[in-house]
DNA sequence: TATGAATGAGACTTCATTCAT
DNA sequence: AATGAATGAAGTCTCATTCAT
């Protein structure tokens, strides 16, 4: 005798995601009680026990970053013209999202889900699934770019690509910590870091070998 | 007359810190209880509270990773002689301790020390403070690059050490998750990745410059 | 939708207040635990703290005997007509009071009130005022039996009304200890005394003043 | 192998007493703990027990008012020449000791022992017995004043008796409370109200009634 | 569907007392 | 005699989950 539709089921179950989110943001998972979300989302004990069968499920459904994932990962993908162009944008997607200030508690449960995921199997599965993922996606894009010369060809496309996602992954810390994040220097920063090290051996011109081999002696 | 000497004391508080490592390593600080504690270090529950006074006491003591920030530090600061050797002993002392299995347990205890600061306020400043500290370090040994023309003169030295810093937690943070670290291959792309960003100035190609201005739009 | 009225709910309480008045009464503020209360009214733990924060809570809500200071005053507000009648009837109230077996748990945990109120400032300024406002209360009243000169004018309205509640104080103290009030007898004793039972025939002889002085010293 | 003579154990155990007299007029029995009364004392926990067997011999130590009891009965014993005088004796005795400040700490604890006696038999024993004493050594006065013509001959000695102390016991409470006790305002209440403050007018007989009419003037 | 009162296992912590030194 | 570290039973309170309405 369903009375509601499921995409009225679902909504109701996103609104009560999304207080969890906040309440896990402030408090952390486990000093986080079911009242508190309850109160935050405003229906009753009862009724969250209608959506969710534990609080394990609703950390599990917000540990999981599954959805960054995907942007990334559909980004990388989309970006098929040019491997330059893909790189760029990746850092700046990451960039972004780092920066947008009303994702902070999303980040803070990200961070969150990270430490989780030691203890609680499935979830680290999924994260790690996740990892995986987005790392084999870099993988794939930064061979393109070997292949057609614009990336340094001695260069290991999983080793690469799983640096990539810890810087990623360290970025998304600090900024948790600090809640703000300065995207312009830490992009200058990251290219700084960054860029020759895709780039071919054969492109570094010759002032620059010049450069460094003076700086040898 | 005090039977037991202040040495002998720290060292029972030692024993009681190690035992409550273990412990968080396997279940967290929140699933952990102090009788598991006390059943892991041998006390009884009285003589825990003989060392420690809260719960949060231990996790605190447990959540600062302030000795390896000073590892990192002074091997930084001990490495005079030239930058590009100093950042060598940096990238090793770093994939070194990753790669001893001996301190899975230490690094899966950080990575919750990480989620705990984010609602703990006394050990976030701590962390934060680590994390400065051992940032302006690398910075200045940056700067010391930067002036032997080294490394490249226009790259922000705070910002790079961020960006390093960074990428160090995010590969702790994996390897916590993966309990290995191949540091072979970790070496290398970070070798690959992060050779150019200190390199003397090249610039930039038509076709990236072209591609990050369309990204920025 | 409420399952329970507010009336019920406060029903509830008034059992729980009930079990723990017994359980009080027979061991004492510190020594009932909250398990002794729960098994005394039958609900479970969880249950008990739906009603009161804490144990101190049951502890203040029972150690003010606000409802009979209540009962004393209007008592003797009530009785208007006559100032000698209201004595007697402020008397008898409280004689039957005391002499009422199934006040006695009432009586003990009272006692233990006072007691109480010495280290809990909250208990403590409660029934330093509901001792005023009776004061206060019995002031007025003698003081209107002086201005119709049913009472000496000379007396101090305050202290006799405060030497009064000292004299039901003392008497309510010993009623807990014995559990037993001989109500004719302190009826009388009280009368005998206060009508000057203890005075000597005439006014005060020299040898009296004498002894009075040496006191004194 | 005593090293130390009984009287400087007994004055080891003074101190002791003394620390937890402090500390239970602050704390409360239940609330002081051994921890404290060491602490106070400034002698080592172990120590204590050598003084002490359990808590509960301290509490029962200092829950008996023993000592002014004998010094109460002492004084109406001492004063055998006239009735008047030991009534007088005993009045100011108590009031004295009552606006004594130094003695605030004994009275808080009293008090106590006054709840702990309705818990613990041994200790109610004692308060009761001494409550008897000193109600029969005032009996046996009144007495004797009734014999000499000095006293009513229909009043109940005990019945009277027991109502003073009743009335210590409840100003004994409320200077407990208040910290402060007007002696003179008190004195005065207690001998209007003794000397039958409260009487209708027309009860008096013809020379006091001269008596007063002149203390109007 | 929705409610919110009820449950009870189990967490943290305290503290009187003991005992090896 | 004196010390103070060690003990563990027992207390208070929390909270995820259930279920009658």
């Amino acid at each position: 005798m369903a009375r509601f539709t499921e995409a009225q089921k679902e909504g109701r179950r996103q609104e009560i995601l999304a207080a969890a989110l906040r309440c896990f943001s402030r408090n952390g998972f486990h000093s986080t009680t079911i009242a508190d979300i309850v109160r935050e989302s405003g229906v009753s004990q009862g009724t969250f026990y209608l959506y969710f069968e534990t609080k394990d499920d609703v950390i599990a459904a917000l540990a999981d970053d599954r959805s960054q994932s995907d942007a990334l990962i559909n980004a990388v993908a989309g970006a098929e013209a040019d491997p330059i162009i893909g790189l760029t944008v990746l850092f700046e997607l990451h960039g972004r999202a780092l920066a947008d200030t009303q994702r902070a508690d999303e980040r803070r449960v990200t961070v969150q889900g990270w430490a989780e995921a030691l203890r609680n199997d499935s979830i680290r599965q999924r994260l790690v699934a996740n990892t995986l993922r987005v790392q084999q996606e870099i993988a794939l894009f930064i061979e393109r770019g070997q292949k057609t010369g614009q990336f340094r060809a001695d260069a290991e496309p999983q080793g690469v690509a799983r640096a990539l996602i810890a810087l990623f992954r360290g970025l998304t810390l600090l900024t948790a910590w600090d809640g703000a994040f300065d995207i312009a220097l830490t992009a200058k920063s990251i290219e700084d870091m960054v860029r020759g090290a895709l780039r071919p051996l054969g492109a570094l011109g010759d002032a620059e070998r010049t450069a460094r081999e003076e700086a040898r002696r």
